[in-house]
DNA sequence: TTTAGATAGTGTTAAATATACACTAAGTAA
DNA sequence: TTACTTAGTGTATATTTAACACTATCTAAA
């Protein structure tokens, strides 16, 4: 089965290791034949061609399975980047050159940010060198992908002010700390515990286990997990855009 | 200068009458060589290729400006569509074939929803008949633009929710009974207008103009406008999931 | 010029939610 | 047993929501 040479997916892996929010990146090394310094060595987010007969979401799911070995992660079409000279630096030229790819083409991206807790996981993609790289820390990556990582941590935010996806980046079983912390870091501020407390008590869908954190050495919390079947039978539908 | 046959862009343009939501829609017609009954006749949403050397977002807003007349219409990327059997039932490959186009392409669309307030505009798109449909009462339509609709109609609700664009959907000067139908129609409920005016008199940017509406038989109401400008400068970033 | 018709515009009370704030409880490890 | 660490809890005040009905102002027609 062939890829299809002008719609690729580039998948925005967001993991979340109970500290803060990384993000997955592989590294793009070009060698000089006489295998002296690289002439090309730098990273992009993880990203690939679709099949031809594939959908763009099997891709996505494909990617971050490949990646990961993780299925039925939380997984949003969020933007498309089609710009004509999106891919049109020397860098991305040569690239492109060497991998034998027709650096003419207009290349559509449609951009995925995928949702997962890092404690999950294990990590190897085609034998290149893939990383987890904190968000705030990501440098200069090739393509157009400091946008599409721009955009995707929009939407992410985003999404995350109105529906409750910022579960997805926690292990099943949680603590309402871990959870208030998730939301701290990606808004950047702190809550009170006391108000966060109540207001995760009025959401039916946290709902809490007979089980207690084990392995730490101080009192251990209550656990709880999400029920998206409680959220969805429970959610209405309101605006609600005042300030 | 080209078009790209990979790449086209489909505007499902919405268009608020006081009354209902609307969608443009364009007729697709398909004549015999000897001047029968046409081989095809059905609509589509409004859509176009991109050129060589455009973006999207420009072909998109090449299209709302050839229909309508009107720069500057909120359009906004809400979705793209590449399943690689969209167009592949007999009409659409009847209709492609017929317009020179090689039916066997794997065309990506990206998908933008258009606001406007239909009494705003006149009509004419390339000599072919536009029109307005009732959203609730849009037929089969061409290539699979009744899902593309859907998926608008969903971004379209979801945002309306939680960011002010109702405003996009009325004239530039309106009156809070107007506004407080926008949200009624669209979310098919009703709002209790003492409440809703309250709720309004606190979002700082529906700012009272010092014009009354005319040529009403009735008391006439204040006009407001909404302000982008204050929006911007007051909103602040809140999680509220909640139920 | 009066009257009918139509929509504009307004206030109060009770319940729910948001905000601000500090101490005790329960576990582990030394 | 004690020190350390994080879990877990309540109250008072301000704000917001929700439910509810009447008067004001304009036009048009009698």
């Amino acid at each position: 089965m062939e890829l299809n040479p002008y719609i690729s997916v580039d998948c925005v892996v967001f993991g979340y290791d109970s500290e803060k929010l990384n993000v997955l990146l592989v590294n793009r090394i070009l060698s000089d034949s006489d295998d002296t310094l690289p002439l090309l060595s730098d990273y992009t987010l993880t990203g690939n061609h679709v099949y031809e007969n594939e959908t763009v979401e099997a891709a996505a799911n494909r990617i971050v399975f490949d990646l990961t070995g993780l299925e039925n992660i939380y997984l949003e079409q969020f933007k498309t980047f089609a710009d004509p000279d999106r891919l049109t630096n020397a860098k991305d030229q040569l690239w492109l050159q060497s991998i034998g790819r027709d650096p003419e083409l207009r290349v559509v991206s449609i951009g995925f940010f995928a949702l997962l807790s890092t404690s999950d996981i294990t990590l190897e993609w085609k034998g290149r060198e893939v990383k987890w790289v904190p968000a705030k820390e990501v440098g200069a990556l090739g393509f157009d992908h400091n946008h599409i990582l721009e955009e995707a941590l929009k939407a992410m935010r985003n999404k995350m002010k109105h529906e409750p996806i910022g579960f997805e980046l926690l292990p099943l079983k949680f603590t309402l700390t871990q959870l208030q912390t998730v939301y701290e870091r990606i808004f950047d501020t702190t809550f009170d515990k006391r108000n966060f407390r109540k207001k995760v008590n009025r959401m039916k869908y946290v709902v809490p286990l007979n089980e207690k954190q084990t392995g730490v050495s101080h009192k251990p919390a209550q656990l709880y997990m999400f029920s998206r079947d409680v959220y969805e039978k429970t959610k209405t539908e309101q605006f609600d855009f005042i300030v």
